[in-house]
RNA sequence: UGACCCGUGGUGUAAUUGGCAACACGUCUGAUUUUGGUUCAGAAGAGUCCAAGUUCGAGCCUUGGCGGGUCAACCA
């Protein structure tokens, strides 16, 4: 175990929190050395969500601030529901995050010998006994919580014979269910994990790491203290739920301790979003089922869902970082969440131009066969990012919505008789609407005014509205799928009498075939990430081909016109 | 009917050894703007679940309520 010499001092810049008060007050005390050492103990039975993301971001955000560790250790005491396409996942995604835990990769089955050794001295000790009971007689002899338990009759068994017993049962004498190991606590504890919990249980399963080697398999609270203390961890972080499970992670480590050095449990308040389930069970049920397209669908609130919708990293780490660390089982609004990528997106994405829903435009003055380079910003917010040529010609492609033939008052955008200026091009007025057979607008003729070149008009005249646009001639056919949130009920999982997946939003992909991009994003890779101007947040999706380039929308512009249109 | 945890504007958090509540998101004005974006200026919004107590003084301490959560997998 590496010892820390250096322990920074805390941060006063950064928030604080309850858990660094903690941490404050066992290095003021002496405890463990100074060291802080944390970990981050995924169960790889799933990839990792959002949640995690904060859990992961307090973790390794401990390590920094006090100069510590963070060790990534897979939770694989189940070999029922774990598997290495998870342990994958979950290593990218942290990487993704941007943290790294460096050579302090473990595995809670690493230490399945030691916890066995560790097993066999609590039953030597008189601590552990085997059970022959089967789980249904167990659990009713536990009691209820207000109800003590009722000792079992194999609770007084001789240390020969549980040794024996146990021997056995690791050798695979018994069948799956015929005996457990059980530590020897209070059957009469107000705390139900405190009755005699069971440490061992036979699974004849193939572990993802160790094989056929075991057919026993250590339970959660007998393994997460212990692989803690092997570790050198001196700060257990996890969430509320295990507050309860705390006195039993302190009676294994008191068998266990040998020095001053001792790990300690502290919980916090999981993540909860509006509009979004988190459970993994949930999440498994929506890629199973194929109400999504599988764990990374940017509809999903997994890190690589996320990943693949368009956010960053640091959205995701600043997100973490303001919504704060607590007790408190609250609920964040997802709008927080979003705001995080438009502001970290603002300042770093290419901006480019493009139609999603387009209106063909004929510039009736306009040479024909005639194109133009024009310039255009790359990113407002960043001057380095520098210029593009964007193409000009006779025939252009507008925003539908960014017409009407009758438009209200405060509409600003283009109608008939009405001038407008197309971003970095020439003012344009709209001449004639160019309909179908059914009445729907199919075209607009406008006409241009050559000396208002790059978007200003000499004689200082002014226009309301600047529209994007794309050269006909020169626009990248692209899909682009605009995505909404999974769930229309603010807390899908809080009913209690109907299902989440009643909740889920028809309308959270819209696949849009048939949009036009300036001929900019012909050379960018998967997830590369834009601003549509006027429009959103875009990136490259990994489905793209040559031929068909594909793009998520990540998030929507703040949209102040939209706003003002819903009120009515 | 038990044990443990939690309770600060709409939401999320903050408040140094107790010293008349700060910040972010959201909301609403207005300004600027070749993105109805960004930016800038400003506003509204809590007297800290309730009550009693200690104190010159309590969101912070004490007691009692009330409200919410967690715990009865051979899951983690």
């Amino acid at each position: 175990m590496v010892q820390n010499k250096t322990i920074t001092a805390a941060d006063p810049q950064k928030k604080s929190n309850f858990i660094h008060m903690q941490i404050d007050a066992d290095l003021a005390a002496g405890k463990n050395d100074g060291r802080v050492h944390t970990r981050f103990p995924p169960e790889p039975n799933g990839y990792l969500h959002i949640g995690h993301a904060k859990s992961i971001c307090l973790n390794f955000g401990l390590a920094e601030r006090y100069g510590g560790k963070t060790n990534l250790r897979f939770d694989d005491t189940n070999p029922s529901k774990e598997e290495t396409e998870y342990v994958d996942s979950i290593m990218e995604d942290v990487r993704w995050l941007g943290f790294d835990w460096e050579d302090r990769l473990y595995y809670a089955s690493d230490f399945f010998p030691k916890l066995h050794e560790f097993a066999i001295q609590l039953v030597k000790e008189g601590k552990a006994y085997v059970d022959d009971q089967d789980a249904e007689t167990i659990s009713q002899q536990r009691g209820t919580p207000q109800k003590p338990g009722v000792e079992s009759p194999f609770r007084t068994r001789s240390v020969e014979e549980n040794l024996d017993l146990f021997a056995r049962m690791t050798a695979g004498e018994f069948n799956e269910g015929e005996k457990v190991l059980r530590a020897k606590i209070d059957m009469a504890s107000p705390n139900m994990h405190m009755r005699d919990p069971i440490m061992y249980r036979i699974m004849k399963a193939h572990h993802h790491r160790t094989g056929d080697k075991w057919c026993i398999y250590p339970m959660y609270d007998y393994a997460h203290g212990q692989c803690d203390f092997w570790e050198g961890i001196t700060h257990s972080i996890c969430t509320l739920e295990f507050e309860v499970h705390r006195p039993l992670y302190d009676w294994f480590v008191d068998q266990l301790q040998e020095s001053d050095y001792r790990p300690r449990q502290i919980e916090f308040a999981r993540l909860n979003l509006t509009y979004t389930v988190m459970s993994k069970r949930k999440l498994l049920e929506l890629v199973k089922d194929n109400h999504v397209n599988g764990w990374d669908d940017p509809r999903m609130p997994t890190i690589s869902g996320l990943r693949r919708r368009g956010y960053t990293p640091e959205s995701i780490r600043n997100f973490s970082d303001k919504i704060g660390v607590t007790k408190v089982d609250g609920m964040i609004d997802v709008s927080l969440l979003e705001f995080s990528v438009r502001e970290h997106l603002n300042r770093t994405a290419q901006r480019v131009m493009g139609v999603i829903n387009p209106l063909k435009v004929v510039i009736t003055n306009y040479p024909e066969g005639q194109t133009e380079e024009l310039d255009a910003i790359n990113n407002p917010e960043d001057e380095s990012a520098g210029t593009r040529k964007v193409p000009f010609s006779r025939e252009l492609y507008i925003e539908r919505d960014d017409f009407m033939e009758d438009p209200p008052h405060k509409f600003f955008r283009l109608g008939p008789g009405r001038e407008v200026r197309l971003r970095y091009a020439y003012f344009i007025a709209c001449t004639d609407v160019i309909k179908d057979e059914n009445g729907e607008i199919v075209e607009l003729h406008c006409t241009y005014d050559p000396a208002s070149k790059g978007g200003n008009s000499p004689d200082g005249r002014k226009v309301k509205a600047t529209l994007h646009w794309v050269s006909a001639a020169h626009a990248v056919k692209s899909e682009v799928r605009m995505y909404d949130r999974l769930f229309n009920d603010e807390d899908p999982s809080g009913h209690e009498d109907v299902d989440f997946k009643d909740f889920m939003n028809p309308g959270s992909l819209k696949v849009l075939p048939d949009c036009y991009l300036e001929p900019f994003v012909k050379d960018s890779k998967p997830f590369d990430h834009f601003q549509f101007e006027r429009l959103g947040y875009f990136n490259m999706d990994p489905d793209s081909t040559p031929n068909k380039p594909v793009f998520n929308r990540t998030v929507a512009l703040r949209d102040s016109w939209a706003k003002e249109q819903s009120k009515q």
